[in-house]
DNA sequence: ATGATACATTGAACCGGTTCAAATGCGAAA
DNA sequence: TTTCGCATTTGAACCGGTTCAATGTATCAT
């Protein structure tokens, strides 16, 4: 007996009696042949139970894979992804434009050093990387291989980039606070590692020079100092504290609470505190909440991003929120559309909520 | 000038000076060649900026995609499913295993017509069907092209299934309620489509035949069935309503909040309301809620699955939990492992929480 | 009847690798 | 010196399709 291998697309072709080319055509480009032979050639195939053609010989001549990859930035694995609300909401962008296409959507899996690799194998038309760590990892890629988007920042007009307006954003925040009349203020913004402790800078030193944070952390960070110049406050004069993550679930994750705590001490004058990093909002209101400071009577707090999570927190922050979806689609776009490299910036928006004020007197 | 066309390996090869097997070798399987020559075809390679091998091309000469796709059910894109509890939750499992095998993890999109098309062309090395709705569009991945398994059936020993114990769940839902002393329920379950009214079905008819539903919404019912019939209650003389949907941020949709009013005006002698779909928890509370009806000293309450949203629902619902990255992990270990076909039950906890209690005197 | 036009079909090249049996080279053992 | 065994290297087949120029073949206007 036989062993019965499956059928491919040239035995259909010959039980048809027709070529290959032809064969082909019937699956891929059916009024290229005429209804008879189709017939023909169907039958043939169901006889010998050929289920159309097969994907990987149609994506090695020349074909397109019909998918995009999302690689997550280097800390946030595909698992914690799918539980990150900014990721999913992110990914919700990117899938809305991956449906109009009728494309798939591949995450990349985030093991250490299997990330590299998992790029490299990906079959793919196009990545989108959550952020310029991967930079490296991009090299094979970027070789004419297959284009690819960057994720908050801005590479230069060479390549592809989806951002927000982080400066614009963080100009809003401090002018809602200058409008409504502090001059005092605290700044919280990011420490890239876990492993560092919170770092201080106190009113003295020169802030611009940071040890942590990507580069829209410093965009922020600009746009705050661009704002309070236009009151005559230069940002050497504010304090500022980098502290790492603070979970959107745990706020002391990282020593966040540790950092926002040595902030508060250094500060005493502030009356409005800037929140710069989008993970460390939640650090910021559990620390001032335990210190039983009043929210925004005796202190007004500005943040970035609007985490889900924090919708339930009274008062409610008022924070910069970014369109993350829009991200994602807008990062998605530039993948299906191809053309020449373009820079994307999205606008963010000032809401006004609950947590801030007058400053106190 | 000649174009410049991207370097393949036989170009490498060539360059330097020798055989393409050689040059494959060096990438896939550098302990077979000679130092030496390894670092005269990776200079080559460098030169001719080759950046390794193309997954197309490996993949094609029978490899592996390194990935496997999730489909999720019918009326769920994948647009959706970033932004639906339950299916980000079931994916972050899936992704959880895929992470340990550097697997990427694929997603195909759900546009009506072009489903068939995404799974046909899905490059990767296996499918998680979300339901069995997708059982016709299996069929080509069936003829023996890749391996795939089915969530929330149980497809008899020739396919691979993972589901939890929903009859177990229900009987144990209905135990609890029978334990405090419950005799008279009401109970929700799932109506398939949104286009339908709900529909009632009073003590006198036979609810086995239920209109809409998946497997597992049958399984539900039959065990409650099983669990009533212990104390001498025939599950015939339960009243049952049907109801779409229910959506965990809006209760009226579909009308879910309309069939559930139906079940409270037809079955004013219920002590107990057992709800057995997954989505429809909110509609409940929230139906009763509007009625003034304390839960649970007026009623008690049960529902099945255990959506985040609900969790700050006052008085917390007591319910069926079932784990659902665990069923992600197990169908992607099915994938990863392949072997003979598997039939996974995982079991489910019954949490009991505050929408419980004796029945109202 | 003739040439032009349109359409259907085909043969052959190509996509970019992997794999394996056979060939080669080389030092050690006889 | 010859032979054997082992480690490398290679040629050729193969993976499963798509594509395009060339070849027919039927249709239509002249």
């Amino acid at each position: 007996m036989v062993k019965h291998m499956r059928a491919k697309l040239s035995d259909v072709a010959s039980a048809a009696g027709v070529s290959k080319a032809t064969a082909s055509n019937v699956f891929s480009a059916p009024q290229k042949v005429r209804p008879e032979l189709q017939r023909r050639v169907k039958e043939a195939a169901l006889a010998l139970g050929f289920a159309g053609p097969d994907p990987k010989g149609r994506l090695l001549s020349g074909g397109r894979a019909n998918a995009i990859a999302v690689v997550p930035p280097g800390d946030i694995g595909i698992t914690i992804a799918f539980r990150h609300p900014y990721m999913t909401e992110f990914l919700a962008g990117v899938a809305d434009i991956c449906e109009e296409h009728g494309a798939g959507l591949h995450l990349v899996s985030g093991i250490e050093g299997q990330k590299a690799k998992g790029i490299r194998n990906a079959l793919v038309d196009g990545f989108i990387f959550g952020s310029i760590e991967e930079a490296d990892l991009i090299e094979p890629s970027r070789r004419g291989r297959v284009p690819f988007v960057l994720m908050d920042v801005d590479a230069g007009p060479g390549v592809n980039s989806v951002r927000v307006d982080d400066r614009g954003g963080a100009r809003q925040a401090a002018r809602h606070l200058i409008d409504l009349g502090h001059r005092h203020f605290g700044i919280v913004t990011v420490l890239r590692h876990s492993h560092q402790p919170p770092v201080f800078h106190g009113p003295s030193e020169v802030h611009h020079r940071l040890i942590g944070g990507y580069h829209n952390d410093r965009e922020r960070l600009a746009g705050v100092a661009e704002e309070l110049a236009t009151v005559g406050i230069s940002i050497n004069e504010v304090p500022i504290v980098e502290v790492f993550g603070g979970s959107v679930h745990d706020p002391t994750f990282g020593g966040a609470t540790v950092g926002v705590a040595m902030l508060l001490d250094n500060a005493p004058e502030a009356t409005a505190i800037i929140t710069l990093g989008d993970t460390q909002n939640l650090a910021v209101l559990s620390e001032i909440r335990r210190r039983n400071i009043r929210v925004p009577r005796d202190l007004s707090v500005v943040g970035f991003d609007d985490p889900p999570q924090l919708a339930l927190f009274e008062p409610p922050l008022t924070t910069i929120v970014q369109p993350v979806a829009e991200k994602g689609r807008a990062a998605a776009r530039i993948l299906f559309e191809g053309g020449p490299p373009k820079q994307v910036v999205l606008p963010v928006e000032l809401a006004v909520r609950g947590s801030t004020a007058v400053p106190r007197k």
